[in-house]
DNA sequence: CTGTTTACTTAACAGTGTTAACCTTACCGT
DNA sequence: ACGGTAAGGTTAACACTGTTAAGTAAACAG
């Protein structure tokens, strides 16, 4: 009637639910509410997405390809190698600090209630796990860090950092440890980690 | 009416709670199917907790439990320093892929749905880290390892940890890399990060 | 033999995801 | 210009969901 047109349902219907997942909570994410804000109705959105987890698997890629350009825009190759990893680990850190809701819809999401295909869908981060691999293998290559093989230490990496994040976001971190303080020294430790120290035997 | 009488039917609830949502997943333990197992009506339920929310918690709490008596199961004072830290390390992997649906029970509930109150039903857990932060304390004694704070530090190893676990548990490891050695090098990595590393100036 | 408590039930409310069937409008080939 | 078709929406319904108010039946207390 008096919709818009120039936005396609597909998108307004996922803007609203990413609005309602981040403002009202996921049990306030319903089909018809998500349809009642977009002026149409509940079966409307069947056009667009096979179910309500195939929408919720688009609010997930949406949410990763968000977070994927926040790191590649702090990736610079002029910089020094573990000063890029560190700000890299930061970078991520503040996304998912600055926006705990999208962050939560990338992992939080149940994945009992999803298919095996959406493997694919994150091919997207994927591709940013393999350009931190690249940067690896540079310092590798200039023996900076003791590494086998920089694609599983990428994704060491990254698991820890989630790690943080996931103890945060999650309030599961000890109320008498002040946050940035804990975010500092966990970066820290990630970071020594794998930083080459060999003991001039 | 021919219900066993030797168990409360709270307990009953809980374990039926607990098979449900380990073995049909978490949009199967409806309250009608929780009841219908336990040979009752759902509004039985109502009358050992609050609400299903309160259900949920009394079975995270239970899960919470059986992970850390593993923890506790697996220290030894007796043992080296670092050795005690990378067993409990791989008994707290151990335990959340044995049993990775208790797991899930104990991290992957919503906390949007989650009051306040339920803060201090991880106190147990709590306990678990002080045990760790004793241990790493005594580390520090020794000039074994560079901390300022043993208690921040067992919540960085935890995290760490946990990520490595989340990472693996919900499907995001790349199929490219063997799990185990994901694993190894990950403990590896995460021991390795606090380890006192002076450059002998 | 009453009164109260305990443990449970039935019935209902308001909401959920999802599907089948129907209605409009727009476009397309003849 | 006209009929067919397909897109994009609708209404009505099904089988569920969590939760509550009210009722019932048995056990126990004075």
């Amino acid at each position: 009637m008096l919709t818009l047109p120039y936005m396609s349902l597909r998108k307004e219907i996922l803007d609203v639910s990413k609005d309602l997942l981040i403002k009202d909570g996921f049990s306030k994410m319903s089909m018809r509410r998500i349809a009642k804000r977009a002026n149409v109705t509940a079966t409307s959105i069947y056009l667009h997405f096979k179910n309500k987890d195939d929408l919720l698997l688009a609010l997930i890629e949406e949410s990763i390809h968000n977070l994927k350009e926040v790191l590649v825009e702090v990736m610079d190759p002029s910089k020094g190698f573990i000063q890029q990893l560190e700000e890299m680990a930061r970078a991520y850190i503040r996304f998912a600090l600055e926006h705990p809701k999208e962050y939560e819809i990338i992992y939080m999401v149940r994945p009992e209630e999803m298919p095996k295909y959406p493997r694919e869908k994150f091919n997207e981060v994927r591709n940013a796990y393999e350009l931190l691999a690249g940067i690896i293998s540079d310092g590798k290559a200039n023996s900076l860090i003791d590494v086998d093989d920089p694609l599983i230490c990428a994704y060491t990496i990254w698991a820890q950092i989630h790690g943080v994040v996931s103890v945060i976001l999650n309030r599961r971190l000890d109320t008498r440890i002040p946050q940035q303080k804990f975010i500092d020294q966990a970066v820290d430790h990630i970071i020594q980690g794998f930083i080459i120290q060999k003991t001039p035997a």
